[in-house]
DNA sequence: AGACAGAGTGGGAGCGCTCCCAGTCGGTTG
DNA sequence: CAACCGACTGGGAGCGCTCCCACTCTGTCT
C-alpha cells in the first residue's frame, strides 16, 4: 500500500495525507482552514505540506466548488483611449491594490470590437471568472444586461442612467462641475461655455448637468449655443473650441469635461492667439499627469480614480461572497485643483 | 435511462452527446476539431451544441489537460511608475490585441511589494497559467530565476543582461540613443550631458552606452561629469539636471533616457532660466503621450511599445505550443521623432 | 453500568472533461 | 468466400479536489 507516485509530478492531496498519516480530508480542511481538526492532525499536515511543497491544484478544486478566484476588469477601448488616458491606468491600480489581500486574480480584458465582445459574452457564459468591473458605461451598452441576466455578479464604474440598477461607484460629476463652473464665475467669466462627453454616457450628462445647475442657481442665463457636444477626444475637444468660438466669439470661459478635450482647446485657443487664463479661463476635469504639464498648467477637478477601483472591488467581493446582497451605489467626491488655466 | 438533469445548471458534454444520440468522446472530438467525426455525427452534435447552448467547463478541461489558456502580465510596479508611464498601458494594448485571436486569457498582475512577490510565486507554481510575460527587467530580479527553474514559459520585455537566456523583446536603446546624441552633435552642440535610467536595468545601460558610442564616434570627449545616474522619475530628472548644471555650467544639451525625466529636467532648466532649446537642446525617450504637450514640444526617441508587446506575445505563445524551441531574442527600431526642444 | 453526546476522522462519490482502447461496421483484397 | 483493413465510435478510467456521511473514540450524564 506504499506510494508509487511519478516524482516529476506535483504533489496532490493524496500525497499530502499519506505522508501526514492522515485521510484527505482532514488534509483538505487543514488547506482550507476549516474547523474541527486535532491541533495534533493539523500539525502534522501542516509538516507534510510544507515539506512536499504542496500546492493545491485550483483546477480540480474549481471542479468541485465552481469558484474560479478570479474577477474580469473589462475595458471598452474603441475610442483607443487607453492609450491618451491614465484613468484607466490609475483603475486597474485600484483594483489591483484591494485585490491583493485576496486570493482573487485580475483579468483585464479589452473590448475594442464586435469580435471581442462576443468573446467576452462567451467567456462570462463559460464562468471563467467570479464577478466583473465595467469600466466607462454607454447607455445603450450591451454587457451590463447580459451579465445581470447571466447572474454574474458586476459591479459598474459609472452608470446606464440615474436609476441603475446594478451595483455601481462614481464620483460626484454634478458637484464637481458646478464647483468649477461656480469657480469661473467668482473669476468674474460672464459667458462661460462647456465641452461635453459624449451624451450617452452618464458622466457626459452629469457633468453637463453640473454646468447648468451652477449657472442657473447664479442667475445667469443659460444658453445652449455655449454647449458643444464632444467625445473625450484631444481632437474632439479641440473641433469643439473652434465650433464654440465660432458660434459665440464673445466666450471668456470654457469647462470641458475631461483634461483631454481641455488640451485640445488649449490648442485651438492658442491658434487663435486668445491667451489663458487672461482672455479666456480654462477648466478641465479628471485632473490627469497632463494637467500639471500644459500651458498654462491647467485647472482641474479631480476625481479618486484610484479609490474608485477599490471601491468597486470592494462592493464586486461582497456580492460575490454573498450574492443576495441589495446592489449598492457609492458617490465619491471630487476636488477643484486650481492651476493657472483659471 | 433518460435524462434527469437538474434544469438549472449549465449543460454538459454528457447532455450534448445523449441530445445528439451519440457518445461522449464523439461530442468531444467535434469541441475540439478532432479528426475523424463523420459528416453526419458532426451535424448532430453541433446543433445539440447549439440547442442546448453549450459551453465546455474549463476547469474540468484545465484539469486533464493541465492547460489554463491564460497568460500572465506581470508588472512590478515598485516605483509607482504604472501613474506617470504610459509605457505599460501601450504594453497591455499590444499583448491584448496578440492575445485577441487566441482563446488565451490575460491576467494582469501588479508586484509592489515583497509580500505581492510572494504571492505571484505560490500562483506561478501552482500552474496558474501557460506562461508569463515579464517586464521593467533589473538586473538582480529573482522572478526570471524562479520561472526558469520551474519551468514556465517567459518572455521579457528587456533582458537581465546582454546574454539573457530567455526568451526576450526590446527595442534598440543603443542605437536609438545614438541617433539622439548625433542629432545634438548636428545641430551644433558642444557639451552634451546625459541622464540615464537605472543602471541596473539593461535599458539604462543601454541608452546611456548610445551616448558614449555616439559621442566616441565623432571623436567627441566623453567626460563622467556629464553622466546624471537617474531613475525614470519625473522628479528624479529633475535633481538630475539639477547637478549636472551645477557640475558642469556650460551643458548646451542633455539626452534623457526616458521622457518623464526629459519633463523634470525641462522644469529645472526653466526654472534657471536656460532657454529651451536656444541655450540647451533635450531629448527624451520614449515618444510618450506627454512630449507632445510640453513647451516647448520634446524632441524624442520613439520606441515601438505596443509592437514589442504584440511580439511577446508571439514568442511566448510559440514556447507555449513547443517547450522545446530555443529562446528568441528581438530587437525593434526605434526613430527620433524631432520636435521643438531640440 | 449503560446510554449518549460531541469532537474528530476516513474515505466514497462525483464535479465535467480528455484520453485511449477496444469494439463495430462497411468495404476491400487474395 | 474468408480474412482483413481502415474509418468511425462508445464509454471506462482517471485528472485532484470538496462534500458529506458513516464511523470511532473519548468523556459525561443518568
Amino acid at each position: 500500500m506504499s506510494s508509487r507516485k511519478h516524482q516529476g509530478q506535483r504533489p496532490t492531496l493524496e500525497a499530502v495525507a499519506e505522508l501526514a498519516g492522515v485521510g484527505r480530508g482532514t488534509v483538505s480542511r487543514v488547506v482550507n482552514g476549516s474547523p474541527g481538526v486535532s491541533a495534533k492532525a493539523r500539525a502534522a499536515v501542516e509538516t507534510a505540506i510544507s515539506q512536499l511543497n504542496y500546492i493545491p491544484n485550483p483546477a480540480a478544486r474549481s471542479l468541485v466548488t465552481s469558484r474560479t478566484d478570479c474577477v474580469a476588469l473589462v475595458i471598452p477601448e474603441s475610442e483607443s483611449r487607453l492609450a491618451a488616458e491614465p484613468y484607466f491606468s490609475a483603475v486597474i491600480r485600484g483594483v489591483s491594490t484591494e485585490l491583493a489581500d485576496t486570493e482573487m486574480q485580475l483579468l483585464l480584458i479589452l473590448v475594442r470590437d464586435r469580435r471581442e465582445l462576443d468573446r467576452l459574452t462567451r467567456f462570462a457564459a463559460a464562468r471563467r471568472v467570479d464577478g466583473v468591473l465595467l469600466v466607462s458605461i454607454h447607455d445603450d451598452d450591451p454587457l451590463p444586461g447580459l451579465l445581470e441576466e447571466m447572474r454574474m455578479p458586476t459591479v459598474l464604474a459609472g452608470r446606464r442612467s440615474p436609476e441603475e440598477s446594478l451595483s455601481h461607484v462614481h464620483s460626484d460629476n454634478v458637484g464637481g462641475a458646478a464647483t468649477a463652473v461656480r469657480h469661473l464665475i467668482d473669476g468674474g467669466r460672464a459667458t462661460i461655455a462647456t465641452i461635453t462627453g459624449p451624451l450617452d454616457m452618464d458622466v457626459g450628462n452629469s457633468r453637463l448637468r453640473g454646468w447648468r445647475e451652477a449657472l442657473a442657481e447664479r442667475g445667469m442665463p443659460v444658453d445652449e449655443r455655449l454647449v458643444a457636444v464632444s467625445d473625450f477626444t484631444e481632437e474632439g475637444g479641440r473641433t469643439a473650441m473652434r465650433d464654440l468660438l465660432d458660434r459665440v466669439p464673445g466666450i471668456d470661459a470654457v469647462f470641458a469635461a475631461s483634461d483631454v478635450m481641455a488640451v485640445g482647446a488649449l490648442t485651438e485657443l492658442r491658434e487663435r492667439g486668445r491667451r489663458v487664463p487672461d482672455d479666456v479661463a480654462v477648466i478641465g476635469f479628471d485632473d490627469s499627469v497632463i494637467a500639471r504639464h500644459t500651458t498654462p498648467a491647467l485647472t482641474s477637478v479631480r476625481q479618486p480614480i484610484e479609490a474608485i477601483g477599490r471601491s468597486m472591488t470592494r462592493l464586486l467581493l461582497e456580492e460575490i461572497a454573498e450574492p443576495t446582497t441589495a446592489h449598492q451605489q457609492l458617490v465619491l467626491p471630487t476636488t477643484l485643483i486650481v492651476r493657472d488655466s483659471a
